[in-house]
RNA sequence: GCCCUGGUAGUAUAGUCCGGCCUAGUAUAGGCGGCUGUCGCCCGCCCGACCCGGGUUCAAAUCCCGGCCAGGGCGCCA
């Protein structure tokens, strides 16, 4: 490449300017290279651009390249043209190369620029590897990609408080979760998968919670808990075996390792977990919820991977399966990850009559689902699935700790900009 | 919905407990000047801030009350 003439687009990350010679770090989307400019030995127009240059301008540069082994990269661009594309403001609301840090709340009000951070790019680049890990995993595993509404008519489903929105003259509102619609797809279909959003007006305000988030979900036809819990580990470890593989250069700028889980993972039920908390002095009651607390110290025991299975089935949705030997027990099952839940799921209920029967003990109204309930009329097979939460997942492949900060554009009980 | 903490230049901080020494310090960014091998360059000069409103006091960034905003936690989270 040394003499050779080239072409580069990109933003200005540095300047470092000696007087008789200048450098311009440029930074694009695939690294950075050093533009030297030696003002004994670049034209009078150029010299002058180069001096008028700011942080984070987007210019073109027309150099040649030459081989220097004082350059960062043992290469260095010296210009013969620059062209500014697009200036940047100064005073910058952040510094984009992170020497002076600055708050969450700071930098997500200038996203766009926080982005071009080194942070920011390594968790979106590991954000992109878990998307496609995940599609074609599931794709080989014969799984069929599908969408489902977003704007659903009523608030039928219990639990989590939805979004009303205003659909015309009618009042809709936001979905919560693909559930009902993954379940009736299953009979066209038999095995689907769903990547979107989801979305939650609950008044969380955690590091964990965020009012729209991305789910994906599965559903399969002539499976159980166990069948789904097994697809659902084994996409963990491609997962991380596929960050692990493509991401390293992104995990050092973050600072942070992916350990391969060893599968099977710990599978543990609802009531040996109860037990392990009470050595710990942590008291639950068979039945109670398990609160955060207790949650945190079920993850200093198991601080990586595990299932919970056989939880109550009261503290599980209408749709989950209680045990044929014990309709006490469910056959839900969440997929932990130290004290934070990253998936749950189980063997759904497939028969109309129970189906209604759970609706009813919840305290919902069958007739509010009419077209859900109407799938099951036309030969619903016993069926399995789960959800798991996209970013929680990046939190544990980049070790960050805020939710935030692996969403491009955040909403929470607070925030609804940029 | 409840609880805790905080709001000082573009950014990040010191000062707040215990009012006066604050004409509000420092770093970084920005502006100007100098410097031909920097890579968190360096050096000099400059610009720039006490969230808002009320109160207490001779005196408020500092104490009190109200508001707004933010961070975190709990609850909630099919």
């Amino acid at each position: 490449m040394d003499g050779k003439e080239v072409l580069l687009m990109g933003w200005v990350r540095d300047i470092r300017d000696l007087g008789g010679i200048r450098f311009i770090v440029l930074q694009d989307r695939l690294g950075r290279i050093q533009i030297t400019v030696p003002e004994s030995d670049v034209d009078e127009k150029t010299l002058a651009k180069s001096g008028s240059l700011h942080r984070q301008d987007c210019i073109a540069v027309r150099g040649t390249v030459r081989k220097m082994e004082k350059a960062p990269r043992g290469v260095e661009i010296v210009p013969k043209e620059i062209r500014i594309l697009g200036i940047a403001k100064q005073p910058l609301p952040l510094d984009v190369t992170g020497k002076t840090p600055a708050e969450i709340d700071v930098r997500l009000d200038a996203r766009v620029l926080d982005l071009r951070s080194d942070k920011g790019q390594a968790i979106f680049k590991i954000r992109h590897t878990v998307l496609e890990a995940t599609r074609s995993f599931l794709s080989r595993k014969g799984f069929l990609e599908v969408n489902t509404p977003k704007i659903i008519a009523s608030a039928t489903e219990g639990g989590a408080a939805l979004f009303p929105i205003v659909y015309f003259e009618r009042e809709a509102f936001l979905a919560q979760s693909p559930q009902l619609y993954k379940e009736e797809l299953i009979i066209d279909f038999e095995k689907v998968f769903e990547i979107g959003p989801a979305y939650r007006a609950e008044k969380s305000h955690t590091r964990r919670h965020i009012t729209e988030f991305i789910s994906i979900d599965i559903e399969e036809a002539f499976a159980t808990a166990d069948d789904v819990m097994k697809v659902a580990e084994e996409l963990m470890y491609h997962v991380c075996k596929t960050v692990h593989e493509k991401c390293g250069e992104e995990l050092r700028v973050l600072g942070h390792k992916v350990d391969l889980p060893r599968l099977p993972l710990k599978r543990l039920t609802y009531s040996e977990v109860i037990e392990e908390l009470q050595k710990k002095d942590v008291k639950i009651e068979w039945g109670e919820d398990i609160p955060t607390a207790a949650f945190r110290t079920l993850g200093k025991i198991h601080p990586y991977f595990y299932f919970i299975t056989d939880w109550p089935t009261r503290l599980k949705p209408f749709y989950i399966k209680p045990r044929d030997d014990d309709p006490e027990i469910s056959e839900g099952f969440d997929l932990m990850w130290s004290w934070i839940e990253i998936a749950s799921g189980g063997t759904r209920v497939h028969k109309k009559e129970v189906l209604i029967k759970r609706l009813k003990e919840q305290g919902l109204h069958p007739e509010s689902f009419k077209y859900h309930l109407q799938a099951f009329d036309y030969g619903m097979p016993p069926h399995a699935g789960w959800a798991i939460g996209l970013e929680r997942l990046v939190m544990m492949l980049t070790g960050i700790k805020n939710i935030r900060e692996v969403v491009l554009f955040p909403r929470d009980r607070f925030r609804l900009t940029p």
